[in-house]
RNA sequence: GGCCUGUUGGUCAAGCGGUUAAGACACCGCCCUUUCACGGCGGUAACACGGGUUCAAAUCCCGUACAGGUCA
């Protein structure tokens, strides 16, 4: 019997992805990771015990389906690997995905190889994501729930990591799994989908990011395109590319980050229609559909989780990077994003925006 | 100092005797969303002040204050 640990947040996706898991047979035990410590935020919640709440609705759904759970204890790898990256992300004007990285260093590493020092064959998760086997690979696909679809936060995974992994929610949709955690009588079933950063639960990143270095991100100048000074920002970490909302500034038109200089601490503005790149680069790119593109080819890709697939040209460069030209301009192209490569529902991979 | 012109929500700005006093931008809320954003929907908020005229004044008249222009 195979040996399966189910990767278990307290909500319904990952309890019903160990229901699965254990019809179909595998010697199951539920984990609950422990990422960070409580820090009391301005919202007045309480992180520690939001996360023991999530231990605690985890371990109910375990014992209804009968098997063991444990929580680990993965702190001190979040803050180094998760946590820090974004801290540093922000401070050099890029716009991480932090959910990226806690997959690829937390859920897929450190996990998965807890997993194995456990003797488990395979670590289960509750992503809308297939893994296919095709003429040796391990391939990457959208979740059959096309509003769901989580490839794209999975496009890092090596094949490795593919290999032991086991997603069963990657045929389902949203509404068959909460009917089916209904079913199976899951106090989380009506649970609301988990949105924001999970250690900034009250969405407050920049008062985050300023809490945990200490350090203060002086106020700079909003400029138009042509250098003319149009108002004052509060902290460069504050903006994303094609940020309109916070701005402050009431200039007629909607406008828009268009760019941010660290050296003069400057934000820069732009008419939305002035937002609009039809190329970009990827480096630390992970092909996962293919050991070696070769060359150019055609593709869609998602400049962000939730952007739609474009039509481009995927291009491989000598140097490992890639640089992908689009059929059509795409809007707020932003440096820290990953920039993720299908064809159809396949991955074909991704890396981060430069 | 004299003479003009202007003063409407946080900003810009409609309005020309009877309006629930537009709209844009900003802001706030909700929705969307395992990143950050975008977006959708909704909301708060104003006639510089004091006198007149009129059935009725943001709208007309007279002062006051402030702002801009202009004149020896």
């Amino acid at each position: 019997m195979k040996k399966a640990l189910i990767a278990m947040s307290g909500g319904v996706d990952s309890s019903v992805a160990a229901a699965i898991a254990v019809d179909a047979g595998y010697d199951c035990i539920g984990a609950t990771m422990k990422l960070f410590t409580g820090t009391r935020n301005d919202c007045g919640c309480d992180c520690h015990t939001h996360q023991t709440d999530d231990a605690q609705t985890a371990a109910e759904a375990a014992k209804r389906l009968g098997f063991e759970h444990v929580v680990l204890d993965f702190n001190r790898d979040f803050e180094r690997e998760v946590i820090s990256r974004f801290v540093c992300a922000y401070e050099n004007a890029l716009t991480p995905n932090p959910c990226i990285d806690c997959n690829r260093y937390i859920k897929f590493g450190a996990l998965l190889d807890k997993a194995n020092a456990m003797g488990c064959d395979y670590i289960v998760t509750g992503h809308y994501a297939r893994i296919e086997k095709s003429d040796g690979r391990y391939i990457l696909k959208k979740g059959m729930d096309a509003d769901k679809d989580q490839s794209y936060v999975l496009y890092s995974l090596s094949q490795q990591q593919l290999a032991h992994t086991l997603l069963p929610l990657g045929q389902l949709t949203k509404d068959q799994v909460r009917d089916r955690a209904e079913r199976l009588k899951l106090s989380n079933s009506q649970k609301p989908d988990s949105q924001d950063i999970c250690f900034v639960p009250d969405g407050d990143y920049a008062g985050f990011i300023t809490r945990y270095t200490g350090k203060t991100y002086p106020q700079g100048e909003f400029t138009d395109q042509n250098g003319q000074v149009l108002g004052t920002h509060g902290g460069i970490i504050k903006y994303t590319i094609g940020q309109r909302k916070g701005l402050g500034l009431s200039l007629g038109m909607p406008m828009y980050v268009k760019s941010k200089d660290i050296q003069s601490n400057r934000v820069i503005l732009a008419r939305d229609c002035e937002l609009y790149s039809d190329c970009l680069t990827a480096c630390d790119f992970n092909w996962i559909a293919y050991q070696n593109p070769g060359g150019p080819f055609s593709a869609q890709v998602k400049t962000r989780y939730k952007s739609v697939p474009a039509d481009a040209t995927v291009i491989p460069l000598d140097d490992g990077r890639v640089k992908i030209v689009f059929d059509r301009p795409q809007r707020a192209i932003t440096r820290g994003q990953a920039a993720v490569v299908y064809q159809g529902d396949t991955v074909v991979g991704g890396g981060t925006i430069e």
